[in-house]
DNA sequence: TCCAATTCAGTTGCGCGCAATTCAATTGTG
DNA sequence: CACAATTGAATTGCGCGCAACTGAATTGGA
């Protein structure tokens, strides 16, 4: 292939892979709308709902966002009610993060978002399964 | 499958997809700030190397971005010299954009990056073309 | 024990994305 | 032709992402 192929829009992996992601995010935004979130708060939502209680670091490591990007965001979910967020008392350089009651109700209104998500793909769980599968071996490879 | 699964952030497709392209946009970024370029900036560069003196219209439909995001991100690149803006003569409601000779002469110092960024991905062309593919269907699945 | 190095959250600044709105230019219809 | 509807770009406002930095708390080595 050609360095002029190469720089094709239509070519790259990149263009689609960020189109696609943005795509996914507007499919969500209205049914976030809903309840209240945005897209990155959903995603800490579903870290809290399955592990309460952990550190910004944590939210951070698994979400791949730094504290530059989560602060303002737990601050606005705090204001919102549906987190708490507390300077860890055995490590006072940490902040903890926990649902609120109404963050944890927030879960079966959340219920069935994936289900919808996954109806507008049109895709079979297996094909879905196996891009996923894909993508994050991509997302390895690329991410060291 | 249950809702609980659903919910559960390893399972859903669209945080890998999220998390794939951010690490995509920041595998390109030290190799882009070389020529004073964000991806973004990039992506139009792309489309007016490949088609120079386009509307500004013509750019969102090719990148699926309004001009809420292109007015600003050209008048940045116009600020850097590499692109001119001007109202269209014949339809004084749009505007033109088009390449300045060191916008022109920019292409030949991204020729290098797409290699780069195979490399990077460790995919032979022939996955990294499945992959694409697939992406884009997801993405055309998604958009409408 | 002391103190330099590290860690963690927060802050600042900037460039997107995108919804919503504005305004001027153009188009289409009676 | 008139004028309402549409189109295209620009503007405003807000929430990310992320680099760079700050400052406080903790750790670890001499």
């Amino acid at each position: 292939m050609s360095t002029e192929d190469l720089l094709r829009l239509d070519l790259q992996l990149c263009f689609p892979l960020y189109a696609a992601s943005r795509a996914m995010v507007q499919a969500y935004t209205p049914l976030l709308a809903k309840l209240g979130l945005t897209y990155p708060q959903y995603l800490v939502m579903l870290v809290l709902w399955e592990t309460d209680g952990v550190t910004v670091k944590e939210l951070g490591e698994k979400l791949y966002l730094d504290s530059g990007t989560l602060t303002p965001l737990l601050k606005r979910l705090e204001t919102q009610g549906f987190v708490r967020r507390e300077r860890s008392t055995e490590d006072a350089r940490s902040v903890t993060v926990s649902l609120t009651p109404q963050g944890r109700a927030l879960r079966r209104k959340a219920a069935s978002i994936p289900e919808a998500i996954v109806c507008r793909t049109g895709l079979t769980l297996e094909e879905l399964a196996r891009l996923r599968k894909d993508v994050q071996r991509l997302f390895e490879k690329i991410s060291k």
